[in-house]
DNA sequence: ATCGTAAATGCAAGCGCTTACATATTTGCT
DNA sequence: AGCAAATATGTAAGCGCTTGCATTTACGAT
């Protein structure tokens, strides 16, 4: 059987070129440093054998695998999406490959994923949010690979982060809604346990209605599972309240379509009868009628520029800096001032 | 500095519990072969030292590495998020771990992902479509890693598949359509250039059409990337032309949404004065209104079936067997009787 | 007690690559 | 032409782990 045919290595190229396995390795990773009659005669032996050098044997000799792994949340909806693919194309760029895996949104996934990816060599990580055991910033530490915190930007942490201010922006979205006139409000939030972004952005619109002179204790929090199956269920419940809100602001904006498609089955009309905001902006916001009000979130801008940083953190063993990115509201058509 | 402390190894474990790396290694792979006390000195000194396998050595000494990967064209769409997370859910069950690049639909970035996650070690593939160069099959072939291909179902491949007939499934969609009254029929296609199922897919609606006395040739043709922005640009084009489609069968769901939204903005009604239809039915073709009338897919026995197979592929050498889905028309209200 | 067998552990040879360091070859000057 | 310096290549020591085989220990049966 051709199967027993083994794979090329590194010495049987050396040995078809007619050179030393340290002269093809050089070929291969330096090839300046390596005379052209010499490379020829390795690259058409690479060719021939149809020869790829075995990345486990590469990393364990270079203690470096320019590997860096990404944990996000969640891959079934678009909200890392954009931000994770700006990522890629610079580290791509910059001669690094990206693993990406994702956690459930469960903490202990995330941190049997974050244990694959470095045990796997990965030269860094890229984590979304700031919220996890301790015992796992010290692994880090201790196994010596740099992280970058994204999607929240919390200065004086012991992880960078690049990211934008959760609860200042859904603070300003919130004192917007309040201006307009809305004062029973309501949230259908993300599972805040385990998730700063969750907890700051309800924390964004407390702030807003103490500002404003309204008690943050009247606001109506549910959490639930960011899905749009879940903000539809979460209307549903939140209107079946005694004091109905007249606006609601979503933690996301995949809340806030569910929220909105079961206000339509249900008859209300937004954002006549009911306002109903989002947070992320992403293409889903457009899509849906009526265009969701929502917080734009740079993706693109947050996605690259976590990749220089953390680049920059690995090869010059730099601590890493945080960054603070500007979010903007956008006005859609899913909020109105209140009747 | 703390960072000179460097990270624990097998043999720093073996001496801190006085026995030899064998003994650890065994502790730690297979722990009924080391006897209680023993195991448990070493798991002791394991949770002291902070331990973790290096997985390169692992990879490198055990020739497996437990890990499979998947290269999908894009993760900025739901489209493959459903049936990949089913996929994952199911090796994780079996112990393996799941790496997931994405080639943006470029057969030359895909193979150079096939390359890097083979490189890595991983025990086998799982490709999208059948369409790629020979050389890559070699490839894989060579270096003997097992490769499972979905979303597309044609046997007799040199590598199995499970998916669905692409053809017929759009075929009887087309059929449909035509059978409501339509025969100006256009279709808004991904690039069928290196896409099997996006030129299966057109082929079925040639094939409906010839069936029912229509002529093929009179299909109007539109390739083009799959966004939704594409779908809308796509609709526009195919609304300019002299002989106006009255039902517009897409490629996929992303691209139908684009061709309703583009509608909705210039005026035509859907599907009074339009039909649209896509395929996939992800979660999109519920959200957008009017909800559109889709050919759904059954993701997620797909990526269940298509983990359990080339499991079985991997541990068992087997070669692999194909399963053809079934797929269904789900009616919503983007397509109606022609007037 | 003694011996045979089975269970537990240790020994040491790699896995395929990179990279100091040593050696050989070329180049540029005088 | 001759020599030092620069350049090109080779040698070989690991990287951290697994595993076949050898050795030791434990346990019953005689």
């Amino acid at each position: 059987m051709s199967k027993l045919r083994s794979v090329p290595t590194l010495d049987d190229v050396a040995k078809k070129a007619g050179v030393s396995t340290a002269t093809v390795s050089r070929c291969l990773n330096d090839p300046k440093r390596v005379v052209a009659a010499t490379r020829e005669r390795v690259m058409t032996a690479v060719e021939a054998l149809g020869y790829t050098p075995n990345f486990a044997a590469r990393v364990m000799a270079a203690k470096r695998s320019f590997t860096i792994g990404a944990i996000i949340p969640t891959m079934e909806n678009a909200i890392f999406a954009r931000g994770l693919q700006a990522f890629q194309e610079e580290i791509h760029q910059r001669g690094y490959t990206l693993l990406v895996s994702s956690s459930a949104y469960k903490p202990e996934v995330e941190e049997e994923q974050i244990r694959t990816l470095v045990a796997r060599g990965a030269d860094g990580l890229l984590l979304i949010g700031h919220d996890r055991e301790a015992r796992i910033y010290d692994y880090l530490e201790q196994q010596n690979v740099p992280a970058m915190v994204a999607w929240s930007f919390i200065p004086g942490k012991r992880t960078p982060s690049i990211g934008f201010d959760n609860r200042q922006a859904m603070m300003a979205l919130a004192g917007k809604v309040i201006e307009l006139g809305h004062s029973r409000l309501a949230t259908i939030s993300g599972v805040s346990q385990g998730n700063d972004r969750a907890r700051l952005r309800i924390q964004g619109i407390k702030d807003a209605m103490q500002q404003h002179g309204l008690s943050p204790d009247a606001l109506s929090i549910i959490e639930t599972p960011y899905e749009i199956e879940s903000g539809a269920e979460a209307f549903r419940l939140l209107m079946a309240q005694d004091n109905r809100p007249t606006a609601i602001l979503c933690g996301n904006d995949v809340l806030a379509v569910g929220a909105v498609r079961q206000a339509d089955e249900m008859g209300y009309r937004v954002p006549d009868d009911i306002s109903i905001t989002g947070f992320d902006d992403i293409e889903l916001a457009r899509i849906v009628r009526p265009g969701l009000t929502t917080i734009h979130v740079p993706h693109r801008d947050m996605g690259r520029k976590a990749a220089a940083e953390l680049i920059d953190m690995i090869e010059n063993s730099s601590p890493g800096q945080s960054f603070r990115l500007d979010t903007k509201i956008v006005m859609r058509n899913s909020l109105t001032r209140a009747k």
